[in-house]
DNA sequence: ATTGAATTTTAGGCATGACTAATATAACAC
DNA sequence: GTGTTATATTAGTCATGCCTAAAATTCAAT
């Protein structure tokens, strides 16, 4: 199958439609326009197009689907925007809340030759600074860790923040202010009302529940 | 006066009449056409908008100018490029031919802050690897040394190259396996009928008029 | 089963930035 | 000056990708 030249908007389409499907056991058009910010008919045109070009399958009133061409693409660019998040953090000094945007635009326009130059520099990564896995350049997914929601743990005792989700700056700056970041070893106190208790680095935190379930970490039982 | 947000194809136009006013008094509708790789049609209508905008002053059949906030935009997206230009060169080990059109992609999608982080990183370089001067932040020119194109230069002595006038990627490569790259001192022997005879390091070279006229020598009087 | 709400699609428009074909203007040779 | 050639403009199309308003379909609740 070949892989015919995109638009911008047609890469953003499939990536979304990757991405809620990460998510969601269906996605919807409803889905779709509210994560690319459009309305609902300029989503039925878009797929309607994609589906020409073989890149998605559509059920009316059920929902769209990837065909695998389509999944390569939106692999793709998904390790375009994971490289670019990965690179800017480190080689240009981007702060965490910063990448997101950049790497957003980059990510449509970089050639081949950027992504493998970024990606030697840095040595292949196989994850973002949010966690995120990055597509290996033959567009497979690499192994990660299983991880669960922050809420979803019980007990007292130490884990591992494995991925972040979210992309809104402000909850990710206010996350790196409390060094709840990938990698950071956390120690879980107490779960409450107002949200979770925990230890990071000798201070104790209290983490709103609507931040908390943003916050994955490796699931270590007990 | 106002800077309002431009699309690529309008950034192009003012970039384009911008380089092509530093080498012709006047800038006509077909040499844009012919430089943007579009028909003249289409360059009278965009003309037409760029001038609604305060972006170009147009007298019709005679030729076109940049405003002076026009100008400030196109001296923007030749900062972008020839600082991607440098970078691609320098940190992401790209050869002289692919600089350019990698650049030509990126310079439209680069935030400030990325503009400002690889300026940062290069210590604010003057020149990009062509010898192109690289527009200050606060846009300015930067100032170069007087340079003459190779086959007006007579006499035998050392000179150094300052700017290569080409971005044909051909042209480029075979410049770079010769090493007439800006920086490099170069004899001039003689000026012969097939071309011009140059010693590089040691070797002798015939360089034909057509490529001897691309390259721009500092003009060190004898 | 039927009504009502939510979702999706159709129909029709608009701006952008290209294009072709045809026309108008300028510039130059004689 | 007249005519020829260059150049530039106008007029009318087209593809993209978005929009609103209205109609169709599905789903769920009674």
């Amino acid at each position: 199958m070949e892989k015919p030249r995109l638009s911008e908007s047609q890469e953003d389409y499939l990536k979304e439609i990757f991405k809620l499907r990460e998510m969601n056991e269906t996605v919807s058009m409803q889905d779709l326009a509210r994560k690319l910010d459009v309305r609902p008919p300029s989503v039925t045109g878009m797929i309607k197009k994609l589906c020409a070009m073989n890149l998605v399958e559509h059920e009316p009133y059920k929902g769209v689907q990837l065909t695998e061409t389509g999944e390569k693409i939106a692999l793709e660019v998904l390790r375009h925007h994971r490289l670019l998040e990965l690179y800017l953090a480190r080689h240009l000094n981007y702060s965490w809340d910063e990448i997101h945007e950049e790497a957003e635009r980059l990510e449509h326009v970089i050639s081949e030759k950027f992504e493998a130059a970024i990606a030697d520099l840095m040595d292949h990564p196989t994850h973002d600074p949010h966690g995120d896995p990055i597509p290996t350049a033959d567009l497979e997914i690499p192994d990660s860790p299983s991880l669960a929601p922050l809420p979803s743990l019980k007990g007292t005792r130490s884990i591992v923040i494995g991925r972040v989700m979210t992309q809104d700056r402000d909850i990710l700056s206010l996350l790196f202010r409390l060094e709840l970041t990938p990698g950071q070893e956390i120690e879980l106190i107490k779960n409450e009302a107002a949200g979770i208790r925990v230890r990071i680095n000798g201070s104790q935190y209290l983490v709103p529940h609507s931040i908390a379930r943003l916050i994955w970490c490796e699931n270590t039982e007990t």
